[in-house]
DNA sequence: ACATATATTGAGCAAGCGCTCAATTATTGC
DNA sequence: GCAATAATTGAGCGCTTGCTCAATATATGT
């Protein structure tokens, strides 16, 4: 048993873990392989450290993205969820692993293609559910492209600030200002 | 010459312009002291690393929130100031000192003080020139404390995208949809 | 002058980091 | 069985970090 690559699985998802526990700054690879019962080296055999991470990083978001839009093919739907559940306390952590990430970028290449991916999956998806949405007479966007990325950099901002120190806000007033600014999007389409 | 604190003045001085060049994460004690040009023990006579950081910092965005909002009086210059300038290639540092600082503030207790004081204070200022707006009849906001929230969380995202490595938008966009924001609040204020 | 307090220095400590590498164990192909 | 190959170990290297501390220079008060 335990043959080939199968401790190379290991170390990922205990880097997976570890990133969630401790945030992506704060993990080393120390506590890697320990949490995966592996020696210092084996983790250097299979990978590299701003490798590792970034894979892991990856592997977390893919999962996250996944969530956030599960309604498949009703926008309407999806949209409720992406707004019910924008900014429920379980989600905190997964800011912090995009900001962390967002700055990491600047000076890791590998953290920097995957946090490429996965925003732009994230912000497309979004994009395609409020342009389903329109299709299908849900609600009415002049520019739903356009109304994505406001909503998308809105949600970012607001996130931020339920994050920093600074306490202007909670929860749900976060959420009722997205629903707001989503209203205003769609009251701009009177003919 | 160059008797009591004068070299404690120097050290700040330095702090601020380290920070500028290379970022909060990335300065270093042994970098201050060098541009200083002072042994490495006085910065620790006068400071802990942390306070000293989070002093420069603030100094920094004194500064900032100086130059944000120019037009004492006149709230319609004020925005159209806020809004050009709002994403100008050298504000980029000051983004980037920014989320620095945001993250820094969840382990750092200096620099939590210091975040929170100056956030406050910008928002208080976006709040104040918007409320005056209302007053004299330079646009109409059903509420413009709410208002500024979006507006300010909203470039804090749109800056966020133009920082991280997924290309989306440029200066010039960002700006427009800040604009196109305001303009939505501004409509929605119909009898 | 002299004593006292303050300013200032920089070698070096302790801790943390990612990573190497010779040695050891396990697996595989013939 | 027996090499050859791959997996695995962990002490330890090299580097960086903030910070200490005994030693020295300078200023101050009487």
């Amino acid at each position: 048993m335990a043959k080939g690559p199968e401790r190379r699985k290991r170390i990922v998802e205990s880097a997976v873990e570890v990133i969630l526990e401790v945030g992506l700054r704060a993990a080393t690879t120390r506590a890697v392989t320990e949490k995966a019962g592996v020696g210092t080296g084996l983790l250097n055999h299979y990978f590299r450290w701003p490798e590792l991470r970034a894979l892991a990083w990856a592997q977390i978001f893919a999962a996250v993205a996944e969530d956030q839009f599960d309604s498949e093919d009703d926008p309407a739907a999806a949209l409720e969820h992406y707004f019910s559940t924008a900014f429920v306390p379980q989600a905190r952590r997964f800011w912090h692993l995009w900001l962390e990430a967002s700055e990491l970028a600047a000076s890791d290449d590998d953290m920097k293609a995957a946090f490429r991916a996965v925003s732009e999956r994230e912000w497309g998806i979004l994009e395609a559910v409020l342009a389903a949405g329109v299709v299908r007479e849900c609600w009415s966007l002049p520019d739903p492209q356009a109304t994505a990325l406001r909503l998308g950099a809105l949600y970012d901002g607001l996130a931020g600030r339920l994050l920093s120190p600074a306490d202007n806000l909670d929860a749900d007033l976060a959420e009722a200002h997205l629903r707001h600014a989503f209203a205003l999007e769609c009251s701009a389409s009177g003919a």
